[in-house]
RNA sequence: GGGGCACUAGCUCAGGUGGUUAGAGCGCACCCCUGAUAAGGGUGAGGUCGCUAGUUCGAGUCUAGCGUGCCCCA
């Protein structure tokens, strides 16, 4: 009979089996057809959120991308339909920054001088360019997704259904025109996002100048009276429109030697006038001053859409330095903006957007603004407002392209949605949402919808979803467009200059017609209306693309309606924490805003999705994040290569916690293949060997599980549990504890199952015990092999293929395409897992006796004694007195009830019950029952039922369930204890044991010697011995024993060549192979 | 400056509703087995649970403050 399965070698390459496998699938589709053959199924919903294809993957990317795998290849063995679409996020200003460094150009008057248009074209290519590195990661780390029906951002059905989004908000006045405040490039003339502002502080020397603002028309007590306020960017007093307090702080207004009187806060009082003599005329709370008007110390312009010039309360004042009164400039600076339009005061901005002084800032026209900072204080000496100069050493941002421009906050006109308007309606969505961890939903998410502000979703870029917004240049209207056959309709040729340019250049991707600069040419007229429709310049925030995604996706509603309605919401989604303000917020709030637009039987779910698995963030070793700059981490292929995809997943999925940072270097993915995956291997390598020495045949009928020993039922009750807490626990998005399970269960599986097991499948003919033993480990490896499949896909397709498909031509091609398995109440069995852990526990004692006595296990014992609390523990134990027999070598087992000769009774409160009923008098109680008898009690407690013990407040009855009972072995006897257990060893060794003794050392040294030999472990051998004293009785007495375990076919007294020592007695022996 | 999360053994992590010997795996030390053998297995040593107060008969667990780290926002 041929083998029944492919040999296994116990050394393998997992990174070669990966290749292996990865062929396979390719060239079979089994991914394909694991999707079609679910087709008919419960459809699972998953959302890819779609990668920023603007650099390479690092680790952190391998997590999210294996984390979304376990759950869909889960779902699709459990019979669900889980289409899975791949998607790339495509647009935004790191995709600009990554061309503008290829082509060593920076900023926007290179952009433009580059050409637009080409600048465009680069980008694709570089989106394309990382596109393909994502895509090998990808499938490497076995992550299943359609990557060949992507969706992707610039393409033009996706930005037209963007589109149709924002022109549904624009419709609706959500979509409005206003001011941001951002860092603002003023010499590359573009705002920078907050990351790149924070590679840019440096430590600079600023001024610091304290002015005075003297109170408008002051008389009486504020004749000649100044706010004082503080500032770091003289040049923005030309725009000051107000003067900030502390509501509920003191503020004093104090006389100087010169006549004048200064108010500032109380708190701040010495700082401020340490240098100079004064008195303290008055005291006021912050409130008491709001609405005091000031004379502004320049004023060049007047300011626009309210007033200005008068003090107002703000809740960012502090008192730590400067005066307690801040200058606010809400043109340059976020918290002055937000504070000024709160109270509807004026605006004025008087820097231009190349960062120079305009015309109407006389002295300073033309000049750049930080630099005109020392003039501007000599002006206001000259005045004879300043009060105070200093100099401030502080972190300031520059440029990261170019570190001699600062930045400069600056209010730019930007386009907004509402969200504030809606906000309500996503905070209830989110509480639909089931949050893993589930802090996030009212934590960092919903703190993040609680504080909500407009957003703003314009950028001043080239590479973006057009703002799709015409303004009339003569009359000022405005109007918004859903799509391309929109403007047609208004002019059928808008689009002509495009197709011209792609007659001449067929290369010229049709997406292109809806991005810049192609789409600024486009315009129309309306009748009856003067001047043309010209679009806004703007692009939008890329978050607004990815957000859309859910209809984007399909070109919805331009077309497929049905492949949106069947695909929304999603079930499951899952990303890093970073994302809770990105795409999480994006796809939330979107969702909620279109609602209204959805077709009716989707409208009831404006959560785009049901479940959220929050990742942490990956690190290094120090808790550093990882990243390229740092060279802190191995390239993901790399590693792959060293260990293998599975390796570097298990050590994810077992490492990592939902939510929380994780520390990941390459020494964890090492540990996953010793730990986890050469743990299977080397079962299934052993099972394999025996399998095909035996002739075993997976298609013959197998013994009836009743039938087998109680070793097989407990370890398929092992393995029953283990598929009922994976279940759960996947079923409720907690891979890592379904992970332990599967640790768990491995590890039961090779430390006790096999190791206790390995002689069953060697012996000799045909034996129930035998074919029990193999069918059991066969079942219990294909279940192993389709519970670990989500986790780690390739190894598990390969002993797959040789455990079942190689002998069932109807089984599933692939593990993948199999059924998960289902719990099964005939393996069921928490009896006899309880009795196999008490048991085990028995033979850990027993162990720790001999340890701790310094008696080797080779050295026979005569009897362990279990001390057991009742019928079924001993029972229970007694199941499997073989294998605590062996595991001890012990001669028997005994059990006693009557421990009172071996151990020490304890007692103790048990403080659940008794804390509540006797309070303060808990610890002496504790106290009382340690210093008496225990075991004078425990046998009062026997006999009676209760004790009574004396407590200072008098005598109190304690009933069994009130006190707890500790057993301690007694020091005279080889015993150890723990959780409850005693396990006792006779310690006496007669000359009998003695002599077994030997006997089995003399096996360890020939044993020792075959193996140096390095013979085959069934070659029979001939010896010839001399032995020492005792020795020569021992060997005499159990001569057939030593032949039959060394497999010696003779063994005589006789010539010797090795030289041993047993116990100070010599042992010499040759070995001769047959 | 604001919000969130975390801090338990050398490392990675468990420790519903407070209950008195705080657990696992890895690593380490010592040992066993030698028919899974460049594998397999056992036992053990390691912890003032970030710090300080408080609530309580009792705090890793609850409260407050502080410290450190990380993420997000300013």
């Amino acid at each position: 009979m041929s083998a029944p399965f492919e040999p296994v070698s116990p050394k393998v390459s997992f990174a070669e089996l990966d290749a292996q496998t990865l062929a396979r699938w390719e060239e079979d589709s089994i991914f394909e057809k694991s999707v079609e053959a679910r087709k008919d199924g419960e459809p699972f919903v998953f959302f890819e959120g779609p990668p920023t294809a603007n650099g390479m993957p690092h680790p952190g990317h391998v997590l999210t991308r294996v984390a979304k795998d376990v759950f869909l290849r889960y779902r699709s063995m459990c019979g669900y339909h889980v289409p899975r679409r791949a998607g790339w996020d495509t647009h935004g200003l790191p995709v600009e920054v990554e061309v503008e460094k290829a082509l060593k150009i920076s900023g926007k008057e290179a952009i433009e001088n580059f050409g637009v248009e080409a600048f465009s074209r680069k980008c694709i290519d570089s989106v394309f360019v990382y596109i393909d590195e994502w895509r090998k990661l990808t499938q490497r780390i076995g992550f299943w997704v359609d990557l060949d029906d992507a969706y992707v951002t610039f393409h033009k059905s996706y930005i037209e259904s963007v589109w149709w989004a924002l022109n549904s908000l624009f419709d609706r006045g959500l979509l409005y025109q206003g001011y941001k405040v951002v860092w603002w490039w003023a010499q590359g003339g573009t705002a920078l996002s907050a990351g790149e502002v924070g590679q840019g502080y440096k430590e600079v020397d600023d001024p610091s100048v304290m002015i005075r603002f003297p109170i408008k028309n002051g008389r009486g007590e504020n004749a000649a009276t100044s706010f004082l306020a503080w500032t770091t960017t003289p040049w923005t007093l030309p725009s000051n429109i107000a003067l900030a307090v502390k509501a509920d702080a003191t503020y004093i207004t104090a006389a100087l030697q010169d006549g004048t009187k200064v108010v500032l806060a109380k708190a701040l009082e010495e700082k401020v006038l340490k240098d100079h003599d004064y008195a303290i005329v008055d005291e006021k709370k912050g409130s008491e001053w709001v609405g005091t008007e000031y004379e502004p110390p320049f004023r060049y312009a007047e300011p626009e859409g309210g007033p200005a010039f008068r003090v107002i309360d703000a809740d960012f004042v502090e008192l730590t330095s400067g005066s307690g009164m801040v200058h606010l400039a809400p043109a340059f600076g976020e918290d002055d903006f937000r504070t000024c339009q709160e109270k509807g005061l004026g605006f004025l901005q008087l820097v231009k957007p190349d960062g120079t002084f305009p015309p109407e800032v006389t002295e300073f026209a033309g000049r750049f603004c930080k630099e005109a900072d020392k003039d501007i204080i000599r002006l206001l000496k000259d005045n004879g407002v300043l009060f105070k100069r200093e100099v401030y050493t502080h972190e300031y941002p520059f440029c990261e392209r170019r570190m001699s421009d600062p930045l400069i906050q600056y209010a730019r006109r930007s386009w907004f949605i509402k969200t504030t308007d809606e906000v309500h309606k996503t905070i209830e969505n989110n509480q639909q949402v089931n949050w893993e961890p589930s802090h996030i939903k009212d934590g960092r998410f919903g703190q993040y919808l609680a504080g909500n502000v407009d957003w703003a979703i314009s950028r001043e870029r080239f590479w973006g979803t057009p703002l799709p917004i015409w303004i009339n240049d003569e009359t000022g209207k405005r109007a918004s467009i859903a799509s391309v056959d929109d403007i047609k309709k208004k002019n059928p040729n808008a689009f002509a200059h495009f197709e011209a340019a792609r007659e001449k250049d067929p290369t010229l991707q049709e997406h292109l017609m809806v991005h810049k600069p192609w789409i600024d040419a486009v315009t129309w007229e309306e009748p009856g209306e003067p001047g043309v429709y010209r679009r806004v310049p703007e692009v939008i925030d890329c978050w607004f693309d990815s957000g859309c995604m859910p209809f984007a996706q399909w070109g919805y509603p331009h077309q497929n309606k049905e492949k949106f309605e069947q695909c929304f919401p999603a079930d499951f989604i899952t990303e890093a924490v970073d994302q809770t303000r990105g795409w999480f917020y994006s796809l939330m709030m979107i969702s909620t805003l279109m609602a209204e637009k959805f077709p009716s039987g989707k409208q009831s779910y404006p959560h785009p999705f049901k479940n959220c698995v929050v990742l942490g963030i990956l690190t290094d070793e120090k808790g550093k994040k990882l990243s390229k700059r740092y060279k802190n981490y191995t390239d993901p292929l790399v590693l792959m290569d060293r260990v293998g995809g599975d390796a570097v997943r298990w050590a994810l999925y077992t490492n990592t916690v939902p939510g929380q940072n994780t520390r990941f270097y390459d020494r964890a993915a090492q540990d996953a293949v010793r730990e986890f995956l050469l743990k299977i291997w080397n079962v299934y390598s052993f099972f394999v060997t025996y399998a095909n020495i035996d002739g075993f045949d997976p298609n013959a009928e197998r013994p009836s599980l009743s039938s087998r020993p109680d070793m097989d039922k407990w370890i398929l009750a092992e393995l029953d549990a283990t598929v009922r807490s994976v279940r759960s626990d996947l079923d409720e998005y907690k891979s890592h504890l379904a992970a332990r399970s599967l640790q768990r269960f491995v590890d039961a599986l090779s430390n006790w199952y096999v190791r206790r097991s390995r002689s069953r499948f060697w012996s000799e003919g045909d034996n129930a015990d035998k074919a029990s033993a193999f069918a059991t480990l066969y079942e219990v490896l294909v279940d192993l092999t389709k519970l670990s499949a989500p986790y780690v896909p390739f190894m598990t397709d390969a002993l797959y293929a040789n455990l079942v498909r190689k002998h069932d031509a109807s089984a599933p091609e692939s593990v993948h395409l199999a059924n998960f398995p289902e719990p099964s109440d005939a393996r069921r069995d928490d009896a006899l897992r309880r009795a196999v852990e008490l048991t085990r526990g028995v033979v850990t004692l027993g162990q720790r006796v001999r340890a701790e006595k310094k008696l080797k296990v080779r050295q026979p014992l005569a009897e362990a004694i279990v001390v057991i609390n009742d019928d079924d523990e001993r029972a229970a134990i007694d199941r499997f007195q073989n294998d605590v027999k062996e595991e001890l070598n012990v001669t028997s087992l005994a059990f006693t009830t009557e421990p009172a000769k071996y151990v020490e009774f304890t007692l103790l409160p048990n403080f659940r019950v008794l804390g509540p009923k006797l309070g303060k008098a808990v610890p002496e109680c504790k106290k009382v029952l340690a210093q008496a008898d225990g075991s004078a009690l425990h046998a009062e407690m026997s006999e009676h039922g209760k004790i009574t013990v004396t407590l200072s407040s008098g005598p109190v009855e304690l009933t069994g369930d009130e006190v707890q009972v500790r057993l301690t072995a007694k020091e005279d006897f080889a015993a150890a204890s723990a959780g409850g257990q005693v396990v006792l060893l006779d310690t006496r060794i007669t000359e009998e044991l003695l002599h077994a003794g030997y006997a089995r050392e003399v096996v360890n040294r020939i044993q020792r010697a075959r193996k140096e030999l390095n013979l085959a472990f069934d070659a029979r051998i001939k010896i010839t011995y001399s032995a020492e004293g005792p020795l020569a009785d021992a060997v005499a007495t159990h001569l057939q024993t030593i032949q039959k375990e060394v497999l010696a076919t003779s063994m005589d007294v006789g010539e010797t060549e090795t030289s041993t020592d047993v116990d100070g007695h010599a042992f010499a022996f040759l070995i001769v192979a047959e």
